[in-house]
DNA sequence: GTCTATAGCGCGATAGAC
DNA sequence: GTCTATCGCGCTATAGAC
């Protein structure tokens, strides 16, 4: 017996590819009706309101980000291989069909002011943790020597942080895949021993 | 005599203000008649269309850009000042009230799918300009002595644009003016000869 | 150049039948 | 859980008077 997949998981796929190319100002309920076959109003059924339906958005994303992370931290890998991992978590986002995806968070990021206060803090908690995630990378390179960088790892996991995002917002607009992964190719040459 | 500021310049900078804050699908017309103080309808008579006001904001936002850009490219400085100063292009959009100024090309590059493909145009050419610009400080950098990078300078310049740009977003969301210039300090560190 | 008025549409959200 | 129908609002844009 096939067993079609949970409605509210569905629309919850459509509407974050949805929020990744266009952002929350440029999607609608309609265009989740639409996408996934079901009439608006029943849409409202699965999320009383857009802003119920983006928590719900940032909750999966941030949740399955995390257990991706931890996929990668938990290897048996250098330091190096493991920051060279997770920045493949950001390239292959951008290698999906149209190259036009961006980070969810990123996205939300930009339309900051269009959110409530709740998603604000969902948006600024995923930005903590990925600092954190690199932080725990880089204190592990300059321990096994994979790594060598100026300066303390939170501010170097921070700035690392911010470039992932804005390679992706870059080269989302111009230069593509091809081009993110280049630039992330200089970073990580930035920061392996001479 | 007073002469009151051209009403269509006072429209463009409380657009440019909104949309570096809200993004382009967060602003409408009715809020730039409310904060010029003339009727929506009177805003159409100097904008035909949003597509046609977005237009002017990137011409006019490019223009003035490129004119900072070209008074720290001739001044008598180092490469690596001249690259100092040129950070602090973006990173005095977030000191400004509020904190949650991104750069006028950043917030409609998220945004790329809602632009016109004019519009899409002057974004990408915003972006291969800042490019050059950079480009053109780090061969200088090679040339006086003043930095120091692996690589090449092509990649190099799209890899410190994109950093500039993933700042102010996250530093926008969460971290603030103070976080930004962190940031940018460690950038210019890892560039500067050891 | 600014105004009043309005067309025409899409939005988020709700009521209530099935 | 999905449907039809609709409310009330805000949007871009236009017509036409002053």
């Amino acid at each position: 017996m096939i067993r079609v997949r949970d409605i509210r998981e569905r629309l919850l796929d459509v509407a974050q590819d949805l929020v990744q190319r266009r952002g929350i100002n440029g999607m609608s309920f309609q265009d989740l009706s639409d996408a996934v076959g079901i009439r608006k109003a029943s849409v409202h059924h699965h999320f009383a309101s857009k802003t119920a339906m983006v928590l719900a958005l940032l909750q999966r994303y941030r949740s399955e980000f995390k257990r991706e992370v931890e996929l990668i931290l938990g290897s048996r890998k250098s330091a190096a291989s493991k920051l060279k991992a997770y920045f493949g978590l950001f390239a292959s986002t951008l290698k999906q069909t149209g190259q036009d995806k961006g980070c969810l968070c990123g996205m939300l990021a930009a339309e900051l002011l269009s959110l409530e206060a709740e998603n604000v803090e969902q948006v600024r908690g995923f930005f903590r943790e990925n600092h954190r995630f690199i932080e725990q990378i880089l204190n592990e390179g300059r321990s096994d020597g994979s790594l060598a960088f100026p300066g303390e790892t939170a501010a170097m996991a921070r700035l690392v942080f911010s470039t992932l995002e804005g390679a992706l917002l870059v080269a989302r607009c111009e230069g593509g895949a091809r081009s993110m992964e280049t630039m992330l190719e200089s970073l990580l040459v930035l920061m392996v021993p001479a």
